[in-house]
DNA sequence: GACGCTATATCACTAGATGATATAGAGTGC
DNA sequence: GCACTCTATATCATCTAGTGATATAGCGTC
């Protein structure tokens, strides 16, 4: 039997970060690293050895995998293109649900005038 | 001037599960740690080490304070009571936010047929 | 062919998280 | 009063995760 998604959580920040990443299809290590930076404002800001400290631990865990991609046009042989696996896919909304209800809670205590 | 909740994120994990356990009011830490565990079904277990190092650390960064409140039935000389700052709120709700989009992301690209 | 950017990789270090253990007060049953 | 369990705080030693710095090299372009 395959290991449940729930047994992954909580992940880890960076692996969080990294599986969100590729939830719109495979890319390559740099194109994650510029991904995260910027679609967190540059609030999260991860270094390679970050990133491929992660992207490795993530394989291990067969939770992302290296993919035999070369794209058509504009090709760099230096590339390494990863995406997810389904199991990555399932860790992933399940850390994304649980971080849902964090928020939620914190929403609803925090919000101003609760009288 | 005061430091912009901003500067604080991202939030490591501990941190933020123990302000959000403090967003519905004051609590002593013995609480905390099974607030935590209960309102996550179990799914993040924090043990003391993890708890009162972590509520150290919000009171030093003065997200958090110790209060002087005391129970007035059932009290426990032994417990020790801690509240959040504003400055505590003021992040505590930025990393929700900051998380509630990466939950949105996360939602959008995997929600399956998306034809 | 010099330069800056892209791209992957690893090292040494720090910070964060954890299991185990210690200490002791509080509550319950006898 | 005593034994026992649960509550409560605290710290140690350790492990894991995250980071800055650095290395190496291919790519684009001028």
């Amino acid at each position: 039997m395959p290991s449940s998604p729930e047994s992954f959580l909580p992940l880890p920040q960076a692996q969080f970060h990294v599986l969100v990443a590729l939830t719109d299809g495979e890319h390559h290590g740099y194109a994650i690293m510029q991904s995260v930076e910027e679609s967190s404002a540059g609030i999260v800001r991860m270094g390679p050895a970050t990133l491929y400290g992660t992207l490795k631990r993530l394989v291990e865990q067969r939770l992302a995998e290296e993919t035999a991609h070369r794209p058509t046009t504009g090709d760099d042989q230096r590339r390494r293109y990863y995406r997810l696996t389904g199991l990555g896919e399932r860790v992933c909304a399940a850390e994304a649900e649980r971080l849902a209800s964090l928020v939620r809670r914190t929403r609803t205590n925090l919000r101003p005038g609760m009288a």
